[in-house]
DNA sequence: GTGCTCGTGTAGATTCACTACATGGATTTG
DNA sequence: CAAATCCATGTAGTGAATCTACACGAGCAC
């Protein structure tokens, strides 16, 4: 009887994703080879493991059991190619870093870059996807670094269980339109104006609406936006002022006007995280990679943004 | 690059047994096999994990660490069935015991008896084997238990990476062919008459060795035997004394004498031990055995030794 | 009901792992 | 020193295992 690493790992995508589809999906082979694995694994388990709910599947206690044990196998597994890879200090092979948008293009990029050049052996790829998604692809070993946000006043997703490397703090920049009101440097002075936010379900989008209420007003929210780039265009069409984070604010486009903050009124910290019980920065090219996105990088706005950050100086 | 477990375990067993012949006899296939799937796991690996030398091979640096690795990872996996079994609280399954022989007949073989009659679904199988035989088997999980014993005074091979399991403490006893000398319970009366011994070699001739000079004195060790059985009976032939487990005294033939000791010269610890890394007593069959091993058994003198012992009684 | 999604069976092709046998090198024996 | 022996490793062929393609049934949405 030996749990094959292969099923086992089908077991956890299972648990993971939620579905036999989705696993499949993940593990790129048919819905119906998963299920088959599944079958197997289940008769030399001795108990079913999945059973039928609705349209899905889910996940037995003996499963549940099962797919928990399963990462801890894995996670050993991958630490034994470390450990190869440690005694031979090699800084080669493949690392998929996971980002969220604004960070995969101003900090995840040129940090790749970097560490590509300096180990030729060193292959790094970057996968911009949403928080959750990355988080998912942690655990599921199709990423091996993920780089996550978390906003100040939001309470926001709990990443107690990983191994946190902090990469940066990025606080929230004030922009309107040019020639909008005084320059006092108070948020509250923007009270009466309309605003533009990211979405309401998102951590951004409650942070602005988190700053304005400390600020001591309800925002008038007209627009929605979830790319930065699309919240830059809608201050510079003149249609609100808006809150956002200093690493969206790489272009600036023309008649946007960052505006100074007489103080930070609030921020989003980045960080990496890797797989808790997998190599994590033993090994010597994830630990390469995490050199590279901690270190030169601890001040995103110095290195990553070129130029039209003047304004910025202020805040700091 | 996923490690297949079954290639792992070929390599666990060519680094126990130390060479591709002894670990493919271990795993019930050719030779040919274990090299071909050492093969396969060095590419997997990216270096040589074994290379030849003289006729056989040694373990190369990446092939000791993966060795290593591998050991963590079947317990894991074992560790995974364990969970499961303990999940469903069924204590069914095989457990093989492994155990020296005067263990085996006298300590195993009622315990295992006990075990499967109190549960139905319980298979327990004994091996008998020296030592260090059963170490190895241990590790390479060809017996989930293993029986040990340690004699006092004799530094022996150590087990402290092991779990251990106290079974029972065995005095030796001091036997002569009947109307020999005279009978005050000292060693030292037997200074100048022959003596019959285990090989010199194994712990118990180590023993007897240390005890008869702790008495002041050098045994005059004419006969080597390896059997308990053959000592007595070189001992009713009249051939010497001898010192014995008082575990090899179940039958003990005519015109052998158990003599009382004043005080129990030496003795053995008897003990049993389970996978380091593995189920260990996690598991429900396991446990189960390991209690009838350690709880009847506590004192074999009054249990497992029906009759001819009552002249034991003045040692204790 | 119709359409869609999800999971699970079945048949066939491909891949994988083992055995049997042969080869080459190293050690022991006559 | 040659012969015999042991050990590890290749090679060819066979059998098992696993995948894909496709069909089917069950649940959910409209």
């Amino acid at each position: 009887m030996d749990l094959d690493v292969r099923r086992l790992r089908v077991l956890h995508e299972v648990a993971l994703r939620g579905g036999v589809t989705a696993a499949a999906a993940a593990l790129h082979v048919t819905p119906s080879a998963v299920s088959q694995q599944l079958g197997q694994l289940a008769r030399e388990a001795g108990h079913p493991l999945v059973e039928r709910s609705g349209r899905g599947v889910v996940l037995t206690t003996a499963g549940q059991i099962l797919a928990l044990h399963a990462e801890r196998i894995l996670g050993a597994v991958e630490q034994a190619v470390t450990g190869l890879a440690v005694a031979h200090r090699q800084v080669a092979g493949t690392v998929r870093v996971g980002a969220f948008p604004s960070a995969a293009g101003a900090l995840v990029v040129p940090a790749a870059a970097r560490a590509m050049a300096a180990h030729p052996g060193l292959d790094v790829r970057v996968v911009e996807a949403e928080d959750d998604q990355s988080r998912l692809d942690l655990r599921s070993a199709t990423l091996d670094i993920v780089v996550l946000q978390e906003y100040d006043h939001v309470p926001g997703t709990t990443t107690a269980e990983l191994d946190r490397y902090p990469i940066a703090t990025d606080p929230m920049h004030l922009i309107t339109p040019v020639g909008w009101g005084r320059d006092s440097g108070r948020l509250a002075d923007l009270a009466d104006v309309p605003w533009v936010a990211s979405a309401a379900h998102t951590p951004c989008g409650r942070s602005t609406l988190r700053a304005c209420h400390l600020a001591g007003f309800e925002p008038d929210i007209r627009h929605r936006a979830i790319d930065f780039a699309l919240t830059l265009d809608m201050v510079a069409a003149g249609l609100g002022a808006a809150l956002v984070p200093g690493m969206a604010l790489r272009h600036v486009p023309p008649r946007v006007l960052v505006r100074p903050l007489a103080k930070p009124v609030t921020g989003r910290r980045i960080f990496a995280v890797t797989r808790p019980r997998g190599a994590g920065p033993t090994h010597p090219a994830i630990a390469a990679v995490l050199t590279e996105l901690a270190g030169p990088d601890l001040d995103p706005a110095q290195t990553s943004r070129p130029e039209s950050l003047e304004l910025l100086s202020a805040d700091r």
